[in-house]
DNA sequence: CATAGACATGTAAAGAGAGACATGTTGTTG
DNA sequence: CAACAACATGTCTCTCTTTACATGTCTATG
């Protein structure tokens, strides 16, 4: 239930609304944990009935803007440094390596060919996000620093699986003789 | 929806029971796809009543062997090359990177040794497994040659991520003045 | 022969997440 | 002023996944 504390986590950074939230979740956190609109709507709702964000009243559009409470700054660290990391993975491009021995080696290649360039070009995005960090385009305090962190653990592992296809690529299909 | 393939997938290598497939995917695929038995049940079930597999006569204890049938093969194939990979991540071990100026810098120090750790033992295991296998312990075949490749990238997700944690040790946590 | 551990299969309930449906507002541009 | 894009918030249903509960068998060991 990492979402919660995703929710709790960039409202500690600022103030938002769940049309707000959805979208950092989506340019910020997009490629490393996606959360669609109902699903935020959801979870806010439940956070403020716990109490540990609360909203001003209504804006414009029926916009709600939420912040975070001490209560919910509390469970925030408390998940941080408390709750065991979750170091589950689910990728099924790693999944289906382990059945390439069905496909053909055309198909292989094209489907390599096609993995590592979508995993250069992610990587390529977040060096840019992480070039212009460093150039200060993005000012300098410890929420940017944490940002760049994380924008670091992207290039990497995308940079990874990058070279993996490349070197998948090289291995060839069928014993050799 | 890749349990559903990754079952297909590994009957297509060899014929099993669900008792037998829960610990195939504890053992080869635990990091990277994780399933637990009641699902991997009740998935078998729905993909034998679909024909996509079928079970001979029940065994000693009850025991139910599978194995992959023409339609299921077809299905699978059609998965590999029609349908698209899903490149989705959720790590929450990066989720969190977010929020490390959440915490102190003992802590911070702490949580990425800890991590580093984690990852870089899990690298050592499958890289492991990987020497065995380029050593010839485990013969060489297609299906062998395949989990070669999934085991590379395991290994190289872990170091990577191992090697992220360290770089984030010597990330500076507030602005030098 | 008792008993423990591995083998073996399931159901039920609850939570997480995705996709479709639904509604209405504000600001900009032609 | 019409129309469209972006803003803004929700519900409902279905699927996927986890956890807890539940049951029974076979084999090796003391």
């Amino acid at each position: 239930m990492s979402l919660r504390h995703g929710l709790l986590g960039l409202l500690a950074g600022e103030p938002g609304s769940g049309y707000d939230l959805t979208r950092r979740f989506e340019d910020t956190l997009g490629s490393i944990w996606p959360a669609k609109h109902p699903q935020i709507y959801g979870e806010l709702t439940r956070l403020a009935s716990e109490g540990l964000i609360e909203a001003e009243a209504e804006g414009p559009r029926r916009r709600k803007e939420y912040r975070i409470t001490d209560a919910g700054l509390t469970e925030l660290r408390r998940w941080l440094t408390d709750v065991d990391v979750d170091h589950t993975m689910r990728l099924d491009p790693v999944l289906r390596s382990l059945f390439f021995w069905l496909m053909s080696p055309a198909e292989l290649e094209q489907h390599l060919t096609e993995e590592a360039e979508f995993y250069r070009e992610k990587a390529q995005l977040y060096r840019g996000y992480a070039e212009a960090k460093d150039r200060g385009d993005f000012g300098d305090n410890p929420q940017t620093r944490s940002l760049r962190v994380t924008v670091e653990a992207a290039i990497r592992l995308y940079d990874s699986l990058a070279d993996w296809a490349e070197w998948a690529k090289t291995v060839p299909p069928a014993t050799p003789k």
